[in-house]
DNA sequence: TCCTTATATATAAGTATCATATATATAATA
DNA sequence: TATTATATATATGATACTTATATATAAGGA
């Protein structure tokens, strides 16, 4: 498992970007993915997920369309526009804050 | 400037790796060495920074030597054995991490 | 048939970590 | 003499998670 300190602040760029890369996904169907992708390593767990996901949606950055399977609900959500925009900075982002790091935590003189 | 949501559980893995590559060095020294080895992209708060090196003095990770440069005082921190361990464990936790989450950030299929 | 596990979303309360603000004081430079 | 740099420290506040709790349906095994 990942340290959780660590993940603090990726959140919302994992979601971001699974929804761009797969079109429309639902919370569960998230978490899942992300297990999946990481080998296990990252569990999101649903007291994190849900808020973010209202929140990208309170922010116009995804949209939510209900879907009934039987009696039980599922909400899909699709990226917007702007949303598409804010996937690519807050990858850049991680990537760049990565690269940044690397040069603080490589270094190992004699 | 790096987004400050990534920096949140790198501080303490910052300042041992730091103490790790250079001996000894205090707490002014260690902003400013972060701040020249991330071309300005890092500066670390005081605020964050002070309490974060008494709390890895109190779990034993480092030790304080107190030298008067002066009249003023300047606290220099040395890395104890288990917190030479410790850094090994941060350092690699962290590229586990970025590996990690790799694997989640980089797919992008058509 | 009953129990457990998986599916599915949601919120409230608690914790950790860091930023901001404030305080204090000495030394160097313009 | 005033400003900037050096140097440490704490209190308060914001944020982002984790943990706990709630609710309900569907599927699978004993």
């Amino acid at each position: 498992m990942i340290a959780n300190d660590l993940l603090k602040g990726t959140l919302r760029t994992i979601v971001l970007k699974l929804l761009a890369d797969n079109g429309r996904m639902y919370g569960y169907e998230i978490t899942k993915r992300v297990e999946e992708l990481s080998t296990g390593k990252i569990k999101l767990t649903f007291g994190a997920l849900y808020p973010v996901l209202h929140k990208l949606e309170a922010d116009g950055h995804i949209t939510t369309e209900a879907e009934y399977i039987g009696k039980r609900v599922r909400k899909y959500y699709t990226l917007t526009e702007t949303g598409r925009t804010r996937t690519e900075q807050k990858v850049d982002e991680f990537f760049d804050f990565v690269n940044t790091l690397t040069y603080v935590l490589k270094p190992t003189p004699a």
